[in-house]
DNA sequence: CACAAGAATAATTTATAAATTTTTGCCGGA
DNA sequence: TCCGGCAAAAATTTATAAATTATTCTTGTG
């Protein structure tokens, strides 16, 4: 199995964005860890590509807020702190209740039966592949990211949308950072159905709320999470 | 005069920055029209650099909403229509209400001040440098750029803010590329400052109101522009 | 007129070179 | 002896040039 015949149907043939996608996985899953330094010799010989298809990569991700690029001194994985994911948490909370809201007001029956799917197939599948160990089921991160897009994406704006999902993107880093001692005292399943169902019965205050409750609690577990914060007691 | 000694103090001293800052203002002003492929030969001549610097300046472009990449063909800049500038329109009242609005929540002496000098001084300066017929005043420009940033730098969101910095870029080059047939007839100056009022005497929901109104204005004029949309009576 | 093979064009990638930053080592002074 | 500044070396990023690969255009055939 050869890395480059991989392609889905219709997906990326350049080498950037296979780079880009690999490089994505690793930011995202804490495999490179925040602030640290990304070397060229050491990207090149870790995905086996060169220079201009990294480089790619890189500016891409920097428009993603997942790297930060320092003119002359290189590229670095963007770093972490609790200011930030405070901050995008609140971003987060502001700008998917906007589009929620929109959503709501321009609801169809398509859309609502979107939703009730997304909700259906979430709720089968197991957070965790191990039960009594915390085990990420990339399946359920799947499911959860498309529930989350149903919510927003009847707004009728695609920059919205993908702002929202930028903004998803860095929370969830922080969120696989995270050790998940959370787990599995938190019904994050009863929390999903509830939104779903103060969407369908029309309730749009209810809906925001709930939703804004959610992503607040997830970073309140992170906020508390001393192994990924250096515990200065500050907001850093 | 070097091209590389005309650094600002603390500016970006790569290649690739200087060509960025020329592309860009050559996309907003219109220089390089809609649709318009983006050939790397023809790029290299015109910004007399190669390749490398080019391509960083180019997905730079592209996170901007400003180019669009197709894989394995090339550069374009992005196309315009009705469809996305009503689109955009939509969105920008909708952020920018938002981030007006936690702005406004988060008030301070010193933002009330720095609204009311961008207000002061936007007012000074003539919008157009010939009285009879309009010409582009970048002075104008730069100010109505400040003033704008500054209602909503105060939200407390970097991410949002670089959000609405977007969607204004997007929307500045429909502007331009707009004859401007709108001068004089309309009195923009007063509306700003009908809006700075309302923003000091803390009425949230009039300057939001005012706000919006003042976006989309503006779009209806574009919008019937029948010279930069093919008259199609349609969306697009 | 549709279709396929080949030539031309253009984008992508690799390889090489130049410029910049960071590190290292040396010397003088406290 | 220890610290700070200066200079040279090393490492790294950035840029140019050459090679490769993909797409598009042209031409000839069924």
């Amino acid at each position: 199995m050869d890395a480059a015949a991989v392609e889905g149907a219709g997906g990326p043939s350049t080498q950037a964005s296979h780079v880009y996608d690999r490089l994505r996985d690793d930011l995202l899953s804490g495999k490179l860890a925040p602030s640290r330094k990304l070397q060229m010799r050491f990207l090149m010989e870790t995905y086996q590509t060169g220079q201009t298809p990294l480089r790619e990569a890189l500016n891409r991700l920097t428009a993603d807020g997942l790297v930060e690029v320092r003119e002359q001194r290189g590229f670095y994985v963007r770093d972490i702190s609790r200011g930030e994911l405070a901050e995008l948490t609140k971003t987060r909370c502001w700008v998917e209740s906007l589009a929620l809201r929109e959503s709501m007001a321009a609801t169809t029956p398509h859309w609502e039966e979107q939703l009730l799917v997304a909700q259906h197939r979430l709720s089968r599948t197991p957070r965790s592949l191990n039960a009594t160990e915390f085990e990420d089921n990339p399946e359920w991160e799947r499911l959860h990211r498309t529930f989350h897009h149903t919510l927003i994406g009847n707004c009728g704006s695609q920059s919205l949308i993908a702002f929202c999902n930028q903004l998803a993107d860095q929370l969830y880093r922080y969120r696989r950072l995270s050790i998940r001692k959370a787990f599995p005292s938190r019904h994050v399943g009863d929390e999903h159905l509830a939104i779903a169902n103060a969407v369908m019965s029309g309730n749009a205050d209810e809906a925001v709320n709930l939703l804004t409750a959610h992503y607040q609690r997830t970073a309140d577990v992170i906020l508390q999470d001393e192994a990924i914060f250096p515990d200065l007691r500050r907001t850093q």
